[in-house]
DNA sequence: TGACAATGTTACTGACCGGTACGTATACAC
DNA sequence: GTGTATACGTACCGGTCAGTAACATTGTCA
């Protein structure tokens, strides 16, 4: 025998991703603040020496943790439901119709890099900081999709796509059966209130 | 001389009462968790002590703190800039368009309800039970308004508005300038899109 | 004057927080 | 083997957290 059936691709699992890892789940689940670093490498299965040689603080911690949950978004927003689309409008009410069915489920906790901003108001936060560049970006990409959609006033509906996107992230973790149940016809509302006719 | 002319009508203001003004000021600002019982006390110019005598734990504190932010959200809504509206969407409006210039400004933090509940996921806590409470009520609200509006269905043009009006706490407090601009233009593309015309 | 209620003063607790000094195990190089 | 680098654990630090015990002080009303 060579290698043994066992382990195929199994590596041992750097210390530093399974933080990442454990941070991320308990981060998102309970919040930032609510969460110990004890906490995060005891379920990481490691000990809080390894937490701080990858990492200089919680606070740059919880900066890889709104890194990681960025990625994870953009993968989610481009091909939502695992599927890829070409027609912007079709696009963007997909997305919208995936999200909104997560988020009147009990509990759900909205938007990582939403609720850290909620968590951090000051500027110079690092999580902050990644969650202010990802939004920006966001509402860029949404107001391209709005045109692409042809719309009249695209900054105008891309900011109403906006708006009601954070708005779901934020009633959806309120209450289960909440105002998400409309959001994908409300999205259709706006669109076609906002693309030109004929 | 009778009382002398100075304190015209300022009474010591009960500890309790200078407990609470202090609370919800710096909750709302800095975060309900980011704000230590010794921070409260120190601004509020008393004793812990004090504070443990009218409240039962930094939990009911911040419940009380919640209660307040209701009280005082009330008010606003229902009278925004201080004037009263007869004319549903007229109300709505105001209130959105009120809402939405203090959201596009720096240092803007949202509703201290929502925050709340993104800082405290757990249903037992005793303020977030306060702020699903208002939410819940404040959904019931808008779609009366939204009924008063003669919208073909009440319930989604009030989800509509609440969603709305969610995303500018949340994306007032993510950036100045943000897409908060565009609420009032977008809140009039729903009504008139969700209203029967002729 | 005396009694009561509200508040301040001081000092303390135990738990938990983020963060670190220092020792240890493994693996590969020579 | 012995050196060396990497990866990790044990044990601890000082500070801050929410909350409390015991007692002193004040103002008010009778």
């Amino acid at each position: 025998m060579k290698k043994a059936v066992e382990a195929p691709a199994e590596r041992p699992a750097r210390a530093a991703d399974r933080i990442r890892a454990s941070a991320s789940e308990l981060f998102y689940r309970e919040g930032i603040r609510a969460v110990g670093v004890d906490e995060v490498v005891e379920r990481a299965g490691v000990t809080k020496p390894s937490l701080y040689r990858s990492f200089a603080s919680k606070d740059e911690l919880a900066a890889a943790y709104m890194r990681d949950y960025d990625l994870d978004f953009w993968e989610k927003f481009e091909n939502p439901g695992g599927k890829s689309y070409s027609d912007a409008r079709e696009h963007v009410l997909a997305y919208i119709r995936v999200l909104s069915t997560r988020a009147v489920r009990k509990g759900y906790r909205g938007c990582g890099l939403s609720n850290a901003t909620v968590e951090y108001p000051a500027r110079d936060n690092p999580a902050r900081q990644v969650a202010e560049a990802h939004k920006k970006l966001f509402r860029k990409r949404l107001r391209e999709l709005a045109s692409g959609m042809g719309a009249r006033h695209p900054a105008v509906l891309g900011d109403a796509l906006l708006l009601l996107i954070e708005g779901i992230y934020s009633t959806g973790q309120q209450s289960e059966d909440g105002p998400a149940q409309s959001a994908v016809t409300v999205a259709k509302l706006l669109i076609d209130a906002s693309v030109a006719k004929g």
